[in-house]
RNA sequence: AGGGGUAUCUUCCAAGGGUAGGAUGCCGGUCUCCAAAACCGUUAAUGAGGGUUCGAAUCCUUCUACCCCUG
């Protein structure tokens, strides 16, 4: 095992193609940072945001505007209407091609966003196999789950892939139907391509950084930015969202701050219990984001409140870890 | 000042004198095709002091805090 990663150490680096991600928490203040970051690289962002890729989603985005981009080109940011869908196999396509497009301009990609689920498929080159979501088998198992039960469903799992039983819950019904449908697709088992999966090491030379902060900190970044966003015209965005027909099922309106207010829309909530539910599931969130993080292997975490929460400070720092000669400015 | 009422996890609500329980929050975790999603777990309380009783959150009593009514 040693000698292997000594090995693998002693390869030629050039093979391995340069990737800077940045990450972190939701609110503790990745946008502004990587503008300085890619100007410093040279490189160009692609946003790893599950919910920046739909146009008209801005405020509750925290998007960056196109006048705020101080010049550095931004890829997978309003790319698709809030009506269509999205995921990480998507993601990992439109990343890829983004990144050759930016690897043959000679510069540096750098990931930044919050949904540590993309990330992940782009820097471990996660093999998601060829075969296509198969939509109605979906439907199926969600009826057969809404008749029968949770457990019943799982039931099918355990004969099909007892490991994979044995890893999800039963109550998850979501990952339970996944299993499910990458055994019928593919006759394997998904627990033993997920091994496969987890155990190759990133094909680039890659630098995950992750930046944070006190949870307090972070909290109250939160509380005010969910403020912030309100007086902005969030509930405008979302009524004018829901009133051009966009359904409350899609994939978009689960969007954190859109959730809430189109169930205050609906009549369901007063605006400040929609608000105060804003704030606690952004909490929540940046709560499984650390989770996440925390996992990943070969992160670099970079604790605002150790520099005295500047951001100058900071880049020195994220220059001083790259390898000599990435940072050019 | 007098009369009445209430005190149980962060909060809300349970527990006919017999193992203080749930929801929520907090914290932690899972995750390889909806991931801003979906799901799981842990922790935590009888306001304080006396008394009755084999045994008290529960009954009695004093104190404290809060609420209501009267002046």
């Amino acid at each position: 095992m040693q000698e292997y990663q000594e090995h693998r150490r002693a390869a030629p680096a050039q093979k391995h193609r340069p990737l800077i991600v940045l990450t972190g928490p939701t609110a503790v203040g990745k946008t502004k940072l990587s503008l300085s970051l890619a100007k410093a690289v040279n490189g160009e962002i692609i946003s790893a945001d599950s919910m920046q890729v739909y146009r008209g989603m801005d405020i509750g985005t925290a998007k960056i505007r196109p006048e705020e981009r101080e010049g550095v080109p931004h890829h997978l940011i309003d790319i698709l209407e809030p009506e269509e869908e999205f995921n990480v196999v998507s993601f990992q396509k439109l990343a890829g091609q983004a990144m050759e497009d930016i690897y043959s301009r000679g510069k540096i990609p750098v990931l930044v966003g919050g949904t540590g689920f993309y990330i992940q498929a782009v820097t471990n080159a996660v093999d998601f196999t060829e075969s296509e979501t198969d939509t109605e088998y979906r439907r199926q198992l969600e009826r057969f789950a809404a008749e029968y039960g949770a457990a019943a469903l799982h039931k099918k799992l355990e004969q099909a892939d007892p490991q994979a039983a044995a890893a999800i819950h039963e109550n998850n019904i979501r990952r339970t139907i996944r299993a499910l449908e990458f055994h019928r697709q593919t006759g394997g088992r998904i627990s033993e391509h997920n091994a496969v999966q987890r155990s190759h090491d990133s094909p680039f030379e890659l630098y995950y950084f992750v930046l944070t902060a006190p949870r307090e900190t972070l909290y109250q970044r939160i509380n005010q930015r969910v403020d912030e966003m309100l007086a902005a015209g969030l509930a405008e965005e979302v009524r004018t969202l829901r009133e051009r027909g966009c359904a409350r099922s899609l994939v978009s309106m689960q969007g954190l701050g859109y959730r809430e207010l189109y169930a205050w829309l609906e009549g369901e909530l007063p605006l400040e219990a929609a608000a105060e539910q804003i704030r606690q599931n952004t909490r929540h969130f940046a709560k499984r984001q650390l989770t996440w993080f925390r996992r990943e292997k070969q992160v670099i975490w970079l604790d605002k409140s150790e520099f005295d929460y500047d951001d100058g400070k900071i880049l020195a720092e994220l220059c001083g870890r790259l390898p000599q000669g990435w940072c050019v400015s």
